[in-house]
RNA sequence: GCGCCCGUAGCUCAGCUGGAUAGAGCGUUGGCCUCCGGAGCCAAAGGUCAGAGGUUCGAAUCCUCUCGGGCGCGCCA
């Protein structure tokens, strides 16, 4: 509808260019956007007022030339030129009644367009450590995400969403230690357990599965394990005790068993990874591994194109890459001392991987804690010879749990965190969801779990569900009534529902692929969330003022064409923020 | 100390690339209602947009500084 309205725009601004009256200056895209105010019309344009300074003109006299020069439009039913210089458009109540027989045309695809063109773009979320379950901030950045990558295949977009799986990493070696360590103690040896180990419950599960599997085999005394290796903290250093550990593990078991423990307790957690994300909704189409990434020698690749350009230098035994020479505060190491290249070495490999493969755009959903770390990923893909603005870095605020009225206490070091399972188990997917995009990405959530969970109309979820719940069952009552919806008919009499409640929807519903759009380019899913509350609201205030089922044909008709109408809204809505359009609840 | 994000109604938050008298939900107050499916409906009160400068026809929105909160500043990931 902006559209259109923004192609009459254009041509006025033509007919009175080709009259002499605007210089080519003044041939701008114009801008059209809602008016907060009814009273200002539905529409408005500024268009008069940016060019008063270039035509060197008044603006009203502008909007007048502008106004009388626009076209005879149906949709448009009265033009006024109004406050400083705004063209404010009241549309016709037929612009209106259109939206909802194109929403009753297009089913499940109204709001979807073509905007992207069928770009391919990939967004990497989530992408937690396979340390250790998913926890609640996970969850946000897996609901987002998801969101976010919805919402870019409705608009046009080739969307590649992925996950990248940290399997080649110290922590992961600090785990496969845990586990190894805890397989001990199952074998009945007394264990100085190390701070600097992963404490969670999942770890003596996995050393269990190892116990089960070699029985004593894998068994050596304690003593010997931890022969020569520097004590924890607080008399030692915690990281050189557990690298030290690790290397006597690793010595001990030989390679073929130390990569046994390594990958049981590397498929353990990531099978449990895939298993919760799959039950929230969350599908991926690569889980892409670190490991292969080094294996291809993807990595030693980067490091060479970097050194060919010149942008890495050798100081105290270890290789650095000059990151300051493309606006990061410091020069960042890529090969350490003892010869292991770092993490920020591999996602160099991998950003440059995924340039390699043709996108064009690349989003990386990141928890707003790693912030620190966008300026040195875009130097490195600038000092490999890419475009670094491809690159989009989205940054989720943490969310903090509410429980009556009390934050609930999390804390991560000594896994007493709450999981995202059982958040969901909790309140329950959907909900989850929903709140979890109900805030823009860069703000603080506080989730209300009580609310969350209610089965009231202050639950935003539940409300947008019930609506949705409601429309199904008004046709159900048409059924055992036996009548029938004559589709067609209803289409054809949208003219016999001018109650305000039925204006006010029907304006929502022609909103929405004005709001897909944005949101998508945006990368803001609470705008569909804050829009379908508020589509849900107007139909229940509708609901409650009107029969649905009434005697007169055409007015039923009319009336569940605009009833189907909004249940389609409401599950094309929900289905771009995975949550489910129940029928009867 | 430096950097990033945030600060809008009692609470939780919207406010689109700067636009007209700053909005929603919940809560509060006052009326009304009880009908397809149960969340009722209508109205009112409630704001120094953290503060101070600046940019301009116009600033919650852009720039600078101050205050307050969160996060980050490893040869960790």
């Amino acid at each position: 509808m902006k559209e259109r309205l923004r192609d009459l725009l254009t041509q006025a601004l033509e007919r009175l260019h080709a009259d002499g009256q605007l210089p080519e200056a003044a041939l701008v895209r114009p801008q059209v956007e809602r008016t907060r105010d009814p009273a200002h019309g539905d529409f408005a344009t500024n268009l008069a007022l940016t060019l008063a300074r270039p035509t060197r003109r008044k603006p009203r006299e502008i909007a007048e030339a502008l106004a009388a020069a626009l076209p005879e439009n149906a949709l448009v039913h009265r033009v006024e030129v109004a406050g400083p210089g705004f063209i404010n458009f009241f549309l016709s109540e037929s612009a209106w009644q259109d939206a909802v027989r194109e929403v009753l045309a297009r089913g499940t695809d109204y709001g979807r367009s073509v905007q992207g063109g069928g770009r391919p773009v990939q967004v990497e979320f989530v992408s937690a450590n396979p340390t250790g379950p998913l926890h609640v901030g996970h969850g946000r950045g897996a609901a987002y995400g998801a969101s976010v990558a919805n919402l870019l295949e409705a608009v046009g977009y080739r969307v590649h969403r992925e996950y990248y799986v940290n399997d080649a990493g110290r922590q992961m070696d600090i785990l496969a230690a845990s586990v190894y360590l805890r397989y001990l103690e199952l074998c009945g040896e007394e264990v100085p357990f190390p701070s600097n180990a992963y404490q969670g419950d999942y770890v003596w599960d996995i050393g269990a599965t190892l116990h089960r599997n070699h029985g004593e085999d894998w068994r050596y005394p304690v003593a010997e394990v931890f022969e020569g290796v520097p004590p924890d903290a607080p008399e030692g250093d915690k990281e050189a005790h557990i690298d030290a550990l690790i290397e006597r593990i690793r010595t001990l078991l030989g390679p073929e068993r130390y990569r046994e423990a390594f990958d049981e307790a590397l498929n353990a957690i990531l099978a449990n990874i895939r298993q919760d994300l799959k039950e929230f909704g969350v599908v991926y189409d690569d889980w892409f591994s670190e490991r292969s990434l080094v294996a291809s020698g993807a990595v030693e690749r980067a490091l060479a194109r970097l050194r060919e350009r010149g942008h890495l230098y050798e100081k105290d035994g270890a290789v650095w890459f000059r990151s300051t020479a493309f606006g990061d505060e410091k020069d960042r190491v890529v090969v350490r001392e003892n010869g292991q290249t770092t993490y920020f070495a591999s996602d160099i490999a991998y950003h440059m991987n995924k340039l390699e493969r043709g996108y064009e755009r690349v989003i990386d959903v990141w928890g707003a804690d790693h912030h620190g770390y966008v300026p040195r990923i875009k130097a490195a893909l600038a000092a490999l010879g890419d475009d670094p603005s491809k690159l989009d870095v989205l940054l989720v605020q943490f969310a903090v749990l509410y429980r009556g009225g009390e934050k609930v206490q999390m804390s991560t070091r000594s896994g007493e965190f709450v999981t995202l399972r059982e958040l969901r188990r909790e309140v329950g997917n959907d909900a989850a969801r929903f709140f979890y995009v109900l805030r823009k990405a860069e703000q603080h959530l506080d989730f209300d779990l009580d609310l969350a969970r209610a089965r009231t109309a202050d639950n935003p979820v539940y409300a947008i569900q019930y609506a949705h719940a409601r429309v199904c069952s008004v046709f159900r009552q048409l059924q055992d009534k036996g009548l029938d919806w004559d589709r067609a008919q209803g289409a054809a009499h949208l003219h016999l529902l001018h109650a305000p409640q039925e204006r006010d929807l029907m304006k929502a519903l022609a909103r929405y692929p004005e709001l897909v759009l944005e949101a998508a380019l945006a990368h803001e899913p609470h705008q569909v969330a804050h829009f379908l509350r508020d589509l849900a609201h107007a139909f229940h205030t509708w609901y409650n003022a009107h029969q649905f089922l009434v005697e007169d044909a055409r007015l039923r008709n009319a009336r569940l064409a605009l009833a189907e109408a909004t249940r389609q809204v409401i599950a094309n809505g929900l289905a771009l923020l995975g949550v489910s359009a129940p029928e009867r609840m």
